[in-house]
DNA sequence: CAGTGGTCTAGACCACGGT
DNA sequence: CCGTGGTCTAGACCACTGT
């Protein structure tokens, strides 16, 4: 007799994912309520709801209260990149760290780059640029704001010896972030710090970092040519 | 009296998360178990449960069974983007979409092709280039290899008339997917599509999608300089 | 072996939002 | 109004894994 272990959550999804590839469920189309499903296939609602939920977070469904249940047009795909900490990226590559303190200037930050964090034109910031090194190699050149008004403690920190990334993920309690991705041509002082020709095209990964309410740093890193981001969706 | 509504999910979360970043529960630390929190929040396990699976997955907790649930040494951030069809998304600016096929060649495609999509040197393929045009101005400039073999459909497709990108979308199911994304100096080709200067720093996304075990195409899309692509996290 | 998280269940109440 | 998903509960069994 059907000594089967019970329907799970991931059966759940699974057979829904199944039908909804298999066009059993069309594009746009509504599907059966939890009730329903729950019936069918001998389980709790509750275990439909979490397979429905998970594909919905995936982005195969869509679901509304009294609306029910469609399954996505365009089923717009999701690709989770995870923000390396420059040292562990590279440790975990099995390669050595190094880093190198080029310049550590505070001062009123440029305009745009306090309207971008949120504060009054000439701000005191404090502007750090290093280098990352992989074996030796320059990896990643990283242009820096800090705003002092955030992270008091930024400014007694011994830059040359701690880079500022490992410090603040470490010790500070940041909320949210905002990132861009692009490519831009190496100026003189990327060229320089990277050991490229001026002009090289660089993968560029920007990112604004906050608390509740205050910018904690704007930071730029610059990727040695050829660098690639990958993951998998 | 306490006419409070229930201690939710999120509010558990919540609480928790305001623990870590008060270092109440530090970094590396043991947190209490679930039945613990449950009876201290007044709520069941379940509700527990979900708060904590939720900041687990978020990467702010390490949960593993019988070894209890700990605070994350170095918080990896994740952030999650959104892998654009490029007609969506120009459409979504509210910009016009144009699109214009340049090159359609059937033939063996050359190794290193094939053995990222994991198939046989040479195996026949279709070679597809092409431009996105947004309000009527070089947007994308995409050069794809198709796998044929896993979608014969291709074949007879108009590619004058529909984009590759869309048409895959909406009529072929993929299961998963590899994704890479840099910097890269523009080529003839390149230049020539997105009337840019030769040498120009171009931001590029290669993906390979899918099936459960056939590779269904290679495709890289070039965009035109100063695009960036934003997210949160 | 024993403690912890992972999951399922049956039932319940509620919030939202089409009709 | 009332159907649907969102969530909570109390209890139970199980899978994994550190000790």
């Amino acid at each position: 007799m059907p000594s089967e272990t019970s329907f799970g959550w991931q059966d759940a999804r699974d057979e829904a994912l199944r039908r909804i590839r298999a066009r059993d469920w069309p594009p746009g189309e509504l599907i059966p309520n939890e009730a329903d499903l729950a019936a069918e296939w001998g389980c709790a609602r509750a275990t439909v709801n979490r397979a429905l939920r998970d594909l919905a977070e995936a982005g195969l469904l869509e679901r509304r209260r009294k609306g029910g249940t469609r399954v996505v047009l365009t089923p717009l795909r999701k690709a989770t990149l995870e923000i390396p900490v420059i040292r562990q990226e590279v440790v975990a590559r099995g390669a050595t760290h190094g880093y190198a303190l080029i310049d550590r200037a505070p001062g009123p930050g440029p305009a745009e780059v306090c309207r971008r964090m949120g504060l009054a034109a000439g701000t005191g910031l404090l502007r750090v640029r290093a280098l990352h090194l992989s074996d030796g190699a320059p990896h990643v050149y990283e242009d820096r704001w800090l705003n002092p008004a955030a992270v008091p403690a930024v400014l007694d920190l011994d830059l040359a010896r701690v880079d500022a990334n490992s410090w603040l993920v470490q010790n500070v309690a940041f909320t949210r972030g905002d990132l861009a991705l692009g490519a831009v041509a190496a100026d003189a002082a990327i060229a320089d710090a990277l050991r490229c020709a001026p002009g090289s095209a660089v993968f560029a990964m920007e990112r604004i970092t906050w608390t509740a309410d205050q910018a904690i740093t704007l930071v730029t890193q610059h990727y040695a040519p050829g660098y690639r981001m990958k993951t998998s969706f």
